[in-house]
This record gives C-alpha cells, sequence and structure tokens, in this order.
DNA sequence: CCCTCTTTCTACCAGATGGTCAGGGGACTT
DNA sequence: AAGTCCCCTGACCATCTGGTAGAAAGAGGG
C-alpha cells in the first residue's frame, strides 16, 4: 500500500473509488447503491432480495446484477461508498487546524453529525460489524487505514506527553462501538414508542466525549 | 396482566415458562433452542436455515418443526427463553437486600455477568431490537414487564429523594444499549485480530456505572 | 396383544432467490 | 449507413426455502 502523500489527496481518491463514474448508467447506479443501502442496514443483507430492490426502484432485478455483477458485490460496493463518505469526513477534519484534544472532540463531533446526517449508515456499520457477515473484511479494508493512521496519530501524540498513555486501539475501538450502538439504541428507543430525539444523541456524545477525556487528557 | 405476588413465584413462573417440559423430547427441544440461539445471534434470523441448524444437531428439519410448529415458533421460543434467564439474573439481585445505589450495582454487574457468561445471548439480544425483527414485539413483551418495574422503582426512589429525578426510561434504554453496544464491540475487536479479555468488559462495566452514577446519585 | 400417544423420519411441494444467456435499443463514431 | 459500445430487459434455470402429509418406531397402559 503506497501512502498517499497529502491529506487532499486521500479525500480524492477515496471519493473517487474504484468504480467507473461517467457514462449515462452512473444516475442509476448511485440510485441502486442508495436503496441496498437503506435495505442492508435496516432488514440485513439475508433479508434484503434483489427483486424486492429492483421492484422498489421500478427497475428489473438484472439490471443490478449488470452493474455489481452479484448481490456480494453490491454490497462490497455499499460498504466501500459508505466508508469512503466516514473518510470524507474524518479527513475533513484531519486536514483542518485543530490540534490535541480540540482535534479529539472535533472527530468525535464529525461522527456525530454523519450519524444525525445519514442513520442509514450507521445500521450499515451494525449489519457489516457482525460475526458472519460477507463484508467484515471489505469493511476493514476500506476503515482499517483510517483507523491505523488514527492509531499511530495518538501514539505520536502519548509520545510527545500531549496525551495520556493507553492503549490507542482500545480506546478507539470503544469509541466506534459507542457510535454504531447508537443505531441500535434509536431504534430501541422507537420500538419504545419515544421519538427519539436531539438529546438522546448528545447525552451519548457527551458521554463519550467524557470517556475520551477521562482516558486521554494528560491533565486530568 | 395479572400482577405476581412475590419475586419468587414471578421467577418460578418465568423459569419454566409456558412449554411442556416433561417427556422423552425435553432434552431434543433444549438442543434445538441452544443450537438456534447460537445461530440467530450470529448469522442472524434471515441467515439461520432449519435444514443447515437440523443438520448441525444430526436431526432432520421436520423435527423442529414438529416442536416449534415454525421458524418464527422457534424464534419465539428462542427470546422467551433468553428473556426468562434474564429475568431469573435480575429477580435474584432484586429479591437480595441491596439498596439504593447497591441495589443499581448489583444489576449492573448481574447483567455483565451474564454477557459473559452467554455471549450468544447478547448477539440474540442485538439481532432482534432490529427494525425489522419479526421478533420486537416478543421481546418487547417478555422484557417489557421488567423494565416498566425497574422504572416504576426508579420513580419511586426519586420521589423519596434517594435519586437524582431525570428520565428513568431513557437511562434505562441508554443502560441496554450498552449493554448489548457489548457484543458488537467484542466482535470488532476480534475482527481487529485482539482476543477480547476482561479488561475491555470492565472498562465498558466501570463506564456504565459511572454514567448511571452521575445521572442518578443525589449526592453527585 | 392391541390401542394410543409421542417422537422422529421419508417424501414431497410451491414459492422465492440469486444468477445466466441472449437479445433489443439508443447514442456516438467512422 | 454500418459498426460498436453501453445500458437495460425478458425468459429461463438450479437451488434452496419453510412448510405439509403420512407413515414407521417405540413406549406404556389396558
Amino acid at each position: 500500500m503506497a501512502e498517499p502523500t497529502t491529506l487532499r489527496e486521500t479525500v480524492r481518491d477515496t471519493v473517487r473509488g474504484a468504480g467507473r463514474s461517467s457514462g449515462r448508467g452512473a444516475e442509476t447506479r448511485e440510485r441502486i447503491l442508495d436503496a441496498a443501502l437503506a435495505s442492508f442496514g435496516t432488514i440485513g443483507y439475508d433479508g434484503t432480495s434483489l427483486d424486492d430492490l429492483a421492484g422498489g426502484l421500478g427497475i428489473r432485478k438484472q439490471t443490478i446484477l449488470y452493474h455489481y455483477v452479484s448481490k456480494r458485490g453490491l454490497l462490497g460496493a455499499v460498504v466501500d461508498r459508505s466508508a469512503a463518505d466516514l473518510n470524507v469526513a474524518l479527513l475533513e477534519v484531519l486536514a483542518g487546524e485543530a490540534t490535541d484534544w480540540e482535534r479529539v472532540e472535533a472527530l468525535v463531533r464529525s461522527v456525530f453529525r454523519v450519524a444525525l446526517e445519514q442513520p442509514l449508515l450507521m445500521g450499515l456499520l451494525r449489519e457489516v460489524s457482525r460475526p458472519g457477515s460477507p463484508a467484515a473484511p471489505r469493511l476493514k479494508g476500506a476503515m482499517g487505514p483510517l483507523m491505523d493512521r488514527a492509531q499511530a496519530w495518538m501514539e505520536r501524540e502519548m509520545d510527545a506527553g500531549r496525551m495520556r498513555r493507553t492503549d490507542a486501539q482500545l480506546v478507539l475501538i470503544s469509541a466506534y462501538s459507542t457510535v454504531v450502538g447508537l443505531a441500535t439504541e434509536i431504534e430501541v428507543l422507537r420500538a419504545a414508542g419515544l421519538e427519539p430525539t436531539m438529546r438522546t444523541v448528545a447525552t451519548r456524545r457527551r458521554e463519550l466525549l467524557r470517556f475520551l477525556r477521562a482516558s486521554l487528557d494528560p491533565l486530568r
């Protein structure tokens, strides 16, 4: 894996992805991805039928298979694009000027913003980060580099004494699962008859930040 | 719904459940439930095939259907038994002598103990507390009464000034999703190549207790 | 010995699913 | 106008799905 030279380059590469993106069918491909994300993220991969998916889009199942070869291929494409969305959000923060603790806080806020704007994406993450999921390795491939970078950055900060020394990977995974858990929480709230409000999300965010501060801030 | 007279009675009722439990087929029924719990909790309801399930047990699919009528019926039975397990663990604490904050802490420890001993159960919870899950109402029916009781107790404590006044239901759901999120976290850890240790679980528990203390303890 | 109840099996089915194959039609090039 | 490429579709298929019908094999009681 060649390390990208600048953050901007990484953003561009991530945004484009590997698929052909020009041509008349590009819009169809995007619509398929949108619907697939919604379906995978709610009723799950196994619960999604290509026929239903196509029916909802007013196209035939064969069109989906033409663009994405197989159902697995479609899942892979959805995961890739979603991971790219997250990458963009995070890399924007990393390219910003915030430093030290401010940067951590900015990252958390950025992720929560994505979670609020695209709740479906959280559903997909939950679906994919599951024991038997066929896309688990794919997700690892798409998000892994960013995680590695974050971990490396944290360890550099620790070396410089600007962060308390702990297990960076453990903290990252903890934060990750908190965010994904948010999707579950919102669903449970809805099942309990409560319409989820900004308040629950804000509470979770505050809680996560408190945890991170307790783990990382050298002054406390 | 008739309110049970004593806690002990509730425990007994919950443990037994509604199914016939004597007879030669009882062992088979239990084995089926065990395997179904494992399968539903990992690869999910839709991902589970009755043929595979039976194959793993060395029996025919029709035997499963004989005992549990339909796939849905099987899921219902699994959810019921799992909820009963949780109920037993929690009611034991509620029948104990701990009071006030000690009781909250005992409850949390009890749930985490169950989560550690039966990780599959957490997987099932995650699977079931999902938007399209066919067993969501069932889970609500099985766990709802306990949640209501917990909520009522908390509100009584608040009235008596032994607990800080907050939205009891919100706190409960928050705690619930933290525990369920633990299942996700453990899986992600495993995917990242780290064998989950006691430490991660302990961290989560400490974190949850801190959150609860901040929300509920009137002295802080 | 027969009768009944329980448990498990074999045989079978209708429907749905993911996927293949060949073809049609539009747009752009030469 | 012919060729070529991209996009989409209808027809078809092998396989797997949950579920039904009926019978065999015991066990136990009369």
